[in-house]
DNA sequence: CGGTCGATTCGTCCGGCGTCGAACTATTGC
DNA sequence: GCAATAGTTCGACGCCGGACGAATCGACCG
């Protein structure tokens, strides 16, 4: 709490590549598994066990054990905040050059989150999903401080966002499958362009393997940011009432 | 703005004992010559001189030069946002030695933060100055849900604070001069002992500057505790109504 | 113009850390 | 039980980066 903190333990923690990119994949908000997030820091899995372990030790993550699973997650909001800062303050790229500017815009508007959508559309989906009742529940917003410190255990996890009747006759009639399994129908994913929840879960990831599907959306090459199409606008819109820019 | 952000170049310059060191004794506000800063770090001037050639080249320091002496500072308020940050998350030594525990006693009174005066100190100079009508606006106190969730984005910054003409009249009654240029008058801080509001900007430079320079308090070596003096504590108590023990 | 003082550059040494393959543990499922 | 899958531990290798001393540069001062 004074002068000869460790800040350099910390630093430490966040000075490698792999663990930059596992801190960032986990900062959705997800909880993803050892395996995923080694195969997202681009390391082999004892590597990112290594890794895993050091974030843990350091208090930056936290974990949970599902049957054979490893499930980690951010340490709480604490960590969240200063990755935020963190990435502000990163890009010591001085100049933005128009290609860095126009991707970041890019990245903004749709992308892809593990499996769902985010950004400007997968944030708008889940409000519209939300204002037609074809999702209830979630009383609150994103609330760092009690997902943080009262119940960090449900940080990132599903909350109390429900699927109603109405949207599932919703997806239903989109042609949205869900995958199935035992994986939960909602979750929510605090969006970090947005600082809103985008829709996770099988939901999720239905509405963006539809979109995929149907053409509204193309994944661009080389990053996670997802080309809206204009037959996507104009799908989108009619769908969800939402109005972005192709392109 | 993405996954491909350079996390791990932030990190590795924070990731050193030394460099850690330089930048905390920074975090004061103040500006310190390249020896000092070997001192200060424990390490050999030419150690120290490398070090300050990272930290310049991230941009988390900048430099100005004067005679044969190079003076460096912080890089901006958003490297001294993510030091405080970075701070808070940094504890992983648990304070048991009388000697810590004093110390945190000293910060949690009086310290220096980048520019301006924080802690019980600095938030008690903030209320006094919005009770007694210096400062109006900012209607709400401090609400972690909408500094911290709602608009991530002014977290820190100017809100609707503003300084009225009777605050104007109290500094030059004071003595205190407004650094001037471009910078807001008025910003506030989370102080992250107190986890309220305190007064920063040219307002909050300048009550830090008067209160050093009419000797209330002295900058501590080490760390960024401040000594209240004698004196201090008298004036503070006549200025602003504020009790803190001197010591 | 030498003398000094502050700061940086250079060369070198050394410790630590990230990396992976292979082996080991644990849990699930047939 | 045996095979399959998820994850961790272990050992060896390689490389990066921090440390310092000596030398160099540059500014100030008599």
């Amino acid at each position: 709490m004074n002068g000869d903190v460790d800040l350099s333990r910390v630093g430490g923690l966040l000075a490698d590549r792999a663990r930059s990119r596992i801190l960032i994949a986990l900062s959705s908000g997800r909880e993803l598994s050892a395996s995923l997030l080694a195969q997202e820091a681009g390391v082999s899995r004892p590597t990112a066990s290594a890794h895993l372990k050091k974030l843990t030790e350091g208090g930056l993550i936290a974990v949970r054990a599902e049957g054979k699973s490893r499930y980690y997650r951010l340490g709480g909001s604490a960590v969240f905040d200063v990755l935020e800062r963190l990435m502000e303050l990163a890009p010591p790229e001085p100049i933005t050059s128009l290609r860095a500017s126009t991707r970041a815009a890019q990245l903004r508007r749709a992308r892809s989150c593990y499996d769902h959508l985010a950004g400007q559309l997968g944030v708008g989906v889940m409000r519209s999903m939300l204002d037609r009742g074809f999702l209830c529940g979630g009383d609150g917003r994103y609330d760092p401080d009690r997902a943080g410190a009262d119940r960090p255990s449900e940080y990132g996890r599903e909350v109390d966002y429900q699927l109603t009747s109405s949207g599932r006759d919703f997806l239903d009639n989109l042609g949205a499958c869900l995958p199935g399994g035992r994986r939960p129908l909602v979750r929510y994913c605090v969006d970090w362009t947005e600082t809103r929840h985008h829709l996770a879960g099988q939901v999720g990831r239905a509405l963006r393997d539809h979109a995929l599907a149907a053409g509204w959306v193309e994944q661009r090459p080389g990053n996670r940011a997802l080309r809206i199409t204009p037959d996507g606008a104009a799908g989108i819109q009619e769908t969800f009432g939402l109005v972005l820019e192709a392109g």
